[in-house]
DNA sequence: ATTACTGCAAAAAGTTTGCAGCTAC
DNA sequence: GTAGCTGCAAACTTTTTGCAGTAAT
């Protein structure tokens, strides 16, 4: 088992879309696989919010021997390389968008539940008052949002999203 | 089963302590039992970071007789009253924190694993720049912050904590 | 006395591990 | 040919549900 934590892309250029994730894993050194290649693809098509059974289910399209635990498997390989982030909230912690910044965040569609990143959080001033209330030194933090997409309506929001 | 979203308390002044909880419980109509005076105060002894499994050991020690379903229940009805917090970290989503304001964030020390509430995260300027950049309308947001806690040290830590 | 609460046991859901066969290189 | 990858099965962990006894009001 290999995985460690170096991300192979320090700049905010990094892949949104199965290709550029495949590379990218080429790159770190692992194998081209089907099974690799329909996690991806079910990755890039489901956008965010979807759990490893949903991606099962995605992939198996692209890959119909695909198994649970591979789905597991190479989750665990895309977060290490910082290709996919984990996105919490009060509904659960059990989906996966796409990353594309070393320093990114997610804002999530209440309406058709896709993950968009976004860049440059600028919390300085949050981190200071904070740091006054409390008496913390801050190290790090995580932020997400809640929101409606541009479209509003969820087959917009889809063509929103893919026309980044 | 009860369990509603109604807040009893929309002032910022809500209880930390065991006894104001256990008020607060009374107050929507539930019972005063051992297991849920046992379960606030492994909550408010642990502070943060705390595991359901942690909360049943911990709460044996004043309840012994105490069971982990009922720490699942009693998680939930103070869920609803906003009277506890879950929080996230990669490290898992399984830690719940007493909560004393209706907006608040929490705040943990990466040296004690306590988690603090801070109030008045002021981040209408993200949201600004997060609209402008993604075209989404922000509805509400997850802010979490880690760093260290005054004290630094695990014993300076809690004590700090105790004394607020 | 009545209603709500508790905890055991069992079930369900989610995740990890072992291993033999398969695939990429 | 070799090393790495895959998927099945099984184990394990976490959470939920059913239910009969218990405790609170």
């Amino acid at each position: 088992m290999k995985i460690e934590n170096h991300f192979q892309f320090e700049s905010n250029q990094t892949p949104l879309d199965p290709a550029g994730m495949l590379a990218a894993l080429l790159e770190a050194g692992y194998s081209n696989t089907g099974a690799r290649r329909a996690v991806l693809a079910a990755i890039c098509q489901t956008g965010g919010q979807a759990s490893p059974a949903d991606l099962l289910a995605v992939g198996r399209q692209f890959h119909p021997r695909l198994g649970q635990v591979t789905v597991y498997r190479t989750l665990e390989i895309l977060q290490a390389l910082g290709l996919v982030r984990k996105l919490h909230s009060d509904a659960g912690c059990h989906a996966y968008a796409p990353a594309t910044h070393d320093h990114g965040h997610h804002i999530i569609c209440q309406g058709c539940q896709r993950a968009m990143e976004f860049e440059g959080c600028d919390i300085a001033a949050v981190v200071t008052s904070v740091e006054a209330q409390t008496g913390f030194q801050v190290q790090s933090h995580w932020l997400e949002m809640f929101g409606l997409c541009p479209g509003l309506r969820i087959a917009d929001c889809h063509l929103s999203f893919a026309r980044r």
